[in-house]
DNA sequence: TATTGTTATACTCTATAACTATA
DNA sequence: TATAGTTATAGAGTATAACAATA
């Protein structure tokens, strides 16, 4: 048998690539990377976080936060704020910029599943999605099983 | 209607960090980066060959490549071996621990290519990989009428 | 003159370990 | 004692620019 499996996984990482480097150029544009944008991406979907909150929702190390934050404040997206009853933790929070470009982000992702699947047959796109989400299963089941 | 499209593509999107986390975790036991590992597996398809093909191949600047080639190199990887015709040149080879290890990262791919795909039905495999290849293209499309 | 690769330099992401301030 | 975050330090990937050797 040619390798059907083979294919079909050379064009998964395929798409991984492209979509990777699409994000990576359009987010470029707009002054960020794609660690930051993804905090910004938290803070817009949880608001005001200690950078504790962030380092878990983003699996990186509290060492990491410090970092993006440092970069994401000198730049002008966040700023970290007293935390109201913790003196220890800070509240990062989105400045108008932040909340601006978080939108932005938000409003482009609409747009790029617009472009992707838009002409899609509704029936297609429910089975795609579907495809997609069984994949996303049995790649997390290969891991759990392998983590042991 | 409820966003099907940013349901799509969210799904995507997450499939694209799970499988990117699997394979660095993977490649990590091997002592490997992706990059490095990238490199490696252009080796593999290309045969020695000179950093300034590598580069064009990996898309990356010339100083990159001799950061993953001193990288691979001093773990054991590869050598840099006088290009037989220009003086200017290194031709960059895979020692056997390379060889092994590239073999080893192409039969890894092969298996998890089986284990996410192996008890897919035919006819919906060979749907699926259409549905993802049409979607790189669209991707491409977008990207081209974007950098005008 | 053009090209190959390295050095110099710099920025980002990542982490562990030691430390400070607070719970 | 435990937790939040920073400093110190280090490694990896990335890049541009200046430079050496060779085409």
């Amino acid at each position: 048998m040619p390798d059907r499996c083979a294919e079909a996984l050379s064009q998964v990482l395929e798409l991984v690539v492209v979509l990777g480097d699409d994000m990576a150029r359009g987010l470029a544009r707009t002054g960020l990377t794609v660690p930051r944008a993804t905090l910004l991406w938290e803070l817009r979907v949880r608001g005001p976080s200690t950078q504790r909150a962030l380092a878990d929702a983003l699996d990186v190390s509290a060492r990491t936060v410090t970092g993006l934050v440092d970069g994401l404040t000198a730049t002008g997206f966040v700023t970290r704020e007293p935390h109201s009853t913790d003196r220890r933790a800070v509240s990062v929070t989105l400045t108008a910029k932040g909340h601006a470009t978080a939108e932005a982000l938000a409003e482009g992702r609409s747009a790029l599943g617009a472009q992707l699947f838009g002409d899609l047959p509704e029936a297609r796109l429910t089975a795609f999605t579907a495809e997609v989400a069984a994949l996303v299963e049995r790649l997390r089941a290969a891991i759990r099983e392998d983590g042991e």
